[in-house]
DNA sequence: CTTTATTTTTAGCCTTGTCTAAAATATTTT
DNA sequence: AAAATATTTTAGACAAGGCTAAAAATAAAG
């Protein structure tokens, strides 16, 4: 297994949430993305592309190889694997996550990664509804978190409600939320972990924690 | 907070690893130590010293400052605890841990550490009996740990049984263990975790899971 | 279809941490 | 106390990964 540095490695990162499905990725954008100057960019670009990480041609932009997508994936497996302990287990706020984890993905030994999916329970999804890849880069595709766990002013889609007693669904009914419903959450409130929501142009409301735990989103598809 | 780079790190922990109590380290025992040219060592030797984490006046030898002492003990902190959560919570066994920490160890975020500290209940000794020190740089003194935990041909001091039931002390007596006595783990059996213990000079013999988890050994001060 | 503007690459330099070879200082031996 | 040996430091080089300034290629505008 060969192991790469962190540089390499966040640059295999960038490229690969840049180019999504099919699409090229310009030394600029990578440039912006990791805050670094085209000139260092063009550099990293010819070492990855001699270890056939790349595909890559001069001034014709440039995308992941089959193996790059390989490394790619493990890396963001340490990643979300992290970001769920940070989460889960330490009790990080789900903003403070990040930074930390972009760290500890660095560390490389296959076995702490597979001991620590097994001691979190093999886990599918991060705290931020992301996909975790599993040991063969394997991604599952969406599923739910509860509001109380998402990022800020990102807009989601209800797909379930966790409590449908009577009260639950009366609040649930006078904030005009129901499946399908998309909405972003504003602002957390520390002191309760009350959150604020918005629906659309609407006027934004808070709802309590109680409340907000039970409403659970995915991602909006893609049309 | 300053932060060093893990190079620097490594080198701090190296030194303080070497000088114990009082004692001068020379640029040779640190190159051994490190795996690192002299010339190498000499080199960062100045960088630390202009940090003002060595007392160092070349060709003399040196040792930590104060606060080289301090950044020492946080690298130390960080390694142990992500011991203790790799033996207890990933179930790495013992020698396993090291590497794995060592790697760990670099990731800085006192939050994260605190964060880990908390999580595992605020433990003041690693896998090894070696002591985990507190956010001060506050460290414990020795403490005793079953034998069943430490690492193997290393020296320890009984110090308690837990368990004194007859049948027990019979185990005790027939194979001349007492509080005092100082004995070394030779082997461990993974099939029944029994393991072969000696003292001295003596012939071998084996304890099983059932007796050892009860003796517990402390480290040989040094006198 | 040229000219201008933008993007990308090259060329050369810097810093960190390493190395080897040679010089300087300490230590040991005779 | 001088000679031999061992240790430590200096000098100069190199790789990785970054930067600036200038050149080359591509894209946009007239």
């Amino acid at each position: 297994m060969t192991s790469y540095s962190t540089s390499e490695e966040n640059y295999i990162k960038a490229i690969y949430h840049l180019q999504g499905e099919e699409g090229m990725v310009t030394t600029n954008e990578l440039s912006a993305e990791l805050k670094t100057r085209p000139a260092s960019v063009t550099d990293m670009l010819k070492k990855l592309k001699a270890k056939k990480l790349l595909n890559y041609e001069k001034y014709q932009g440039f995308r992941l190889s089959t193996e790059g997508r390989k490394v790619a994936l493990g890396i963001i497996r340490r990643h979300r694997l992290w970001e769920f302990f940070l989460s889960e287990k330490l009790r990080f706020s789900w903003d403070e996550v990040h930074d930390v984890a972009e760290q500890l993905e660095h560390v490389t030994s296959k076995k702490l990664i597979d001991k620590l999916d097994e001691f979190l329970g093999f886990p599918r999804f991060d705290p931020h509804g992301d996909p975790i890849p599993d040991q063969h880069g394997k991604i599952a595709t969406h599923e739910r978190v509860s509001i109380t766990v998402i990022p800020l002013n990102h807009s989601m889609e209800v797909c379930h409600v966790g409590n449908q007693a009577p009260d639950m669904l009366d609040i649930l009914k006078h904030n005009n939320i129901s499946i399908g419903t998309r909405l972003e959450v504003r602002k957390k409130f520390a002191f309760d972990n009350s959150l604020e929501i918005r629906i659309g142009r609407q006027q934004p409301f808070i709802l309590s924690n109680e409340v907000a735990r039970h409403i659970w989103v995915k991602k909006i598809e893609r049309s």
